[in-house]
DNA sequence: CTTGTGCCCTGCCAGC
DNA sequence: TGCTGGCAGGGCACAA
């Protein structure tokens, strides 16, 4: 599942690649992924034909390409989505979605097994909603334990925000680019229990995440991200970071920093993994 | 406003 | 061997 850093891998991928190659078509085979209201296969097709993409940049999860004309297309991946270079010559993929066809021969095959990812065309000046909803990323130089506390406090201090740490990083529109691989792993290293009420975080406990949620996702895209089925770059090869993960989808093996079996806990739909001796129990009561 | 639940979709895998 | 049911999950609509 592309997280932050998986995008952020692709976003740099892509730019190297294929940012001003003129686009001679662009083909639409699944439209139901094509969440822009009232545009069809063929509205996609002349959005593209014959521009250029003159700035690809994530937003969180997204991916915004800007064309030449100021129009912009923001793309999602879902869970199973991946963008893959390919040459005209090459077979199409199983589960193709849309393809971007580029002189010299050179193609962008955009594949989603699982069809949860998206795609939307804006015209130049158009608002973008999916992306006015996302909250803070976490690699900003903005971010800080200061504001991570104004998120786990809510609109207004009396109430602090009562959901488990997991469920609250994994909020697009309150901290954007986490997903569960990374929200684990940066709990794991924070020493915070992924069920631990969010508002009852004091500010170590918070200086700690926000550092640790920094820390991980500029290793993991030091790596290319994390490969644990599906993701691939553009290059169509495994992002590294799976062989550092220390808690996520290592239920019952041994913790890589004090070697108690990992645990598996079900968070609003969601797996958290954690480690019961470096994430120990702390006081959930909101008093005072 | 808050938080929780079920749905979308397909591949995989345990169990029979 | 081959079928089946359950599971995985990001984001959204909807409910309370």
């Amino acid at each position: 599942m592309p997280e932050l850093p998986e995008v952020e891998t692709i976003v740099r991928g892509l730019r190297s690649r294929v940012l001003n190659c003129h686009i001679t078509t662009a083909k639409l085979l699944r439209p139901d992924i094509l969440k822009s209201l009232g545009h069809t296969a063929e509205d996609f097709t002349r959005f593209l034909r014959g521009r250029h993409f003159q700035e690809i940049e994530r937003r969180g999860k997204y991916i915004v390409f800007t064309l030449n004309h100021g129009g912009r297309m923001i793309a999602h991946l879902g869970m199973t989505g991946k963008f893959v270079l390919s040459r005209q010559s090459q077979p199409q993929p199983d589960h193709l979605c849309s393809v971007y066809h580029f002189e010299r021969g050179l193609r962008l095959d955009h594949v989603d097994v699982r069809r949860f990812g998206q795609l939307a065309i804006y015209q130049p000046g158009e608002a973008i909603p999916e992306l006015e909803k996302l909250g803070a990323d976490p690699i900003s130089t903005q971010f800080s334990a200061e504001s991570l506390q104004g998120l786990v406090r809510g609109k207004n201090d009396d109430k602090p925000r009562r959901r488990a740490i997991h469920t609250l990083l994994l909020d697009q529109t309150i901290i954007s680019g986490v997903g569960n691989i990374y929200a684990s792993e940066a709990l794991h290293r924070a020493g915070i229990r992924p069920d631990t009420i969010a508002g009852s975080l004091g500010i170590s406990d918070l200086q700690r995440l926000a550092a640790e949620l920094q820390n991980v996702m500029t290793e993991a895209i030091k790596q290319g991200g994390t490969t644990v089925n599906d993701y691939r770059t553009i290059d169509d090869k495994p992002g590294l970071f799976l062989e550092y993960l220390r808690v996520y989808e290592r239920k019952d093996q041994p913790c890589r920093a004090c070697g108690t079996e990992i645990v598996r806990l079900r968070l609003g739909g969601r797996s958290a993994y954690y480690c019961p001796k470096c994430q120990p129990k702390i006081d959930n009561e909101l008093s005072r």
